[in-house]
DNA sequence: CCACTAACGGGACTGAAGTTCCGTTAAGAT
DNA sequence: ATCTTAACGGAACTTCAGTCCCGTTAGTGG
């Protein structure tokens, strides 16, 4: 899935992919970002980008061919681009930290609608779902750290899976933009945190072949719930 | 906002909404369903829907134009056919129905993709976008009352928002659809129960301006998630 | 049951998305 | 510095989604 087959291998912008193959691919991805963002994935059109990236027609649908496939490139250059992320002592706080970023993420005037835009590219094919999930494996490992120090801390049960306490953290604030359509606000960021943070105290995120939390006893929400490994 | 304004009241399809306006309606709505199902949102054409509705091509342009109104008219559709809800004693077990509710409906062959579509379509257009949140809100306000339940049984916290429970409850799995690609499967559905439980036991979802929990401290979950030993 | 007209549907038309052709430009190798 | 050819880009061409026109069918009210 990863590494490029034969057919691949003779795909434009591989042989010479330094200068103007570099600055048409910058232009494309840029232009293809602002396009998305503004009209949404469903306007995207190919013509449209050649001209605001003034790059030709031929080159864009060349090079890439249709809109899913270059919004699967634009998904693989934004996975390049990490963000720095703070530290703060508790767990709490760093996932308060996270959330506040997805939130402002989220609301951006850019980011959000091409976020937004790029989730629906990638329900309509399977190459750029997969870049996709690429994108947040990236961005969700930026983060797990601070979990996996809170669980050396002792704030949270041994066999927590750090990433899923992560995701835990923007899964309600993607389900307000995608879904529910409720304002995605501090206050919703906040939320989101001390949720993630209550549930993973709980032992909700213990993954499912993890040691019994005996002495750690944690509240009666993993008393009840057996995670049964079948 | 969501009355229909003078515009939308000469739209084909009111002024004689009975026979073969319903048949054809009903026609539409069930290719249109399968055509996202099998393609996703991005090949929708309406050309298409006709041929397989067995309907004139002219018919479906002058009646919704667009596909994102389809979709529109779709996700009506889809909200006025409600689930019959099972209900357990407990909160964790309603919350879990509903989370192996979810679950299999989004890795239902069809109904998994609708849902995508569907999401993919409302990120295009206002008046969509509108639609779905509609069909969430009465999907979710179906649920509610489970919560309500278990405040009144001393399980939860006074002043937790139902609704915000239930949605906690959707919100990681609709997450791994579109975002993260993790499997939806029944594991990730308890997860999501027991997350969702615990989290709401902690009060993370009470309303902000509710009235202070001093003495509705609900028992371990608020209190003893302190890592005494730590 | 009949008249009226809303709504349907076939077919021609149009404009723009996407393809093909071929000459031009410049990256990378010697 | 020179050569090779990968990659670009203008322009003509093709295809088909979306529109328009107008005759036909069938709800609805009297």
């Amino acid at each position: 899935m990863a590494t490029e087959g034969a057919a691949e291998a003779q795909e434009p912008g591989r042989a010479r992919p330094g200068g103007r193959t570099a600055r048409v691919r910058a232009a494309v991805l840029q232009a293809a970002g602002d396009a998305l963002a503004e009209h949404g994935f469903a306007y995207l059109d190919l013509g449209d980008i050649a001209r605001r990236a003034e790059v030709g027609r031929t080159t864009v649908y060349r090079r890439w061919g249709t809109t899913t496939a270059l919004v699967a490139d634009l998904l693989v250059d934004m996975a390049e681009q990490s963000l720095p992320r703070t530290e703060s002592g508790s767990l709490l706080g760093d996932l308060r930290a996270n959330a506040h970023l997805v939130q402002r993420t989220l609301t951006d005037p850019r980011q959000g609608p091409l976020f937004k835009a790029v989730i629906a590219a990638a329900t309509c094919d399977p190459d750029t779902a997969q870049a996709l999930h690429r994108f947040y494996r990236t961005r969700i490992a930026e983060w797990a750290p601070c979990v996996t120090r809170a669980i050396e801390r002792g704030e949270l049960p041994e066999g927590t899976d750090p990433h899923e306490v992560i995701r835990a953290v923007s899964a309600p604030l993607y389900h307000r933009l995608l879904a529910s359509g409720e304002p995605i606000d501090p206050a919703a960021a906040d939320q989101a945190a001390a949720a993630a943070a209550a549930a993973a105290r709980a032992g909700a995120y213990r993954l499912p072949h993890s040691p019994a939390p005996s002495s750690t006893a944690v509240g009666p929400a993993a008393a009840g719930h057996r995670p049964d490994g079948h």
